[in-house]
DNA sequence: CAGTTGACTATCT
DNA sequence: TAGATAGCCAACT
């Protein structure tokens, strides 16, 4: 089962704390092929209200849309339940990742 | 230098 | 649940 993480998630992980707006503006210049010939999973991010932030006609969205469902994520029109699906790293995950 | 503008958020009504 | 409001901050006008 696919997860999501919010912008303001992302930020804070980043090292960018109330920075948000960042996250999203950043994700938004990220070519279709990626970044420096990596995937970016920019659809994996959505706002805090648990919504697709993207206008709700536009192609975006509904590659967003997609990609979540294809992740067997559960979208109801823009919206996702974080309650189910929101990433929520444990305590042994972030240690682990000290050791790099 | 002053305003505007966002793939944002938290807090009130 | 939905709208208004006020912070946020880098990049543009």
């Amino acid at each position: 089962m696919g997860k999501v993480a919010t912008y303001g998630q992302i930020a804070d992980l980043a090292g960018l704390p109330g920075r948000a707006r960042l996250v999203g503006k950043a994700l938004g210049q990220v070519p279709d092929g990626g970044w420096q010939g990596k995937p970016v999973p920019w659809f994996r991010v959505i706002n805090s209200q648990g919504k697709i932030s993207l206008p709700l006609a536009s192609d975006a969205f509904n590659r967003q849309r997609t990609m979540l469902q294809d992740e067997g994520i559960v979208v109801i029109g823009a919206k996702i339940r974080l309650q189910d699906f929101q990433w929520q790293p444990d305590i042994t995950e972030l240690l682990f990742k000290l050791s790099y």
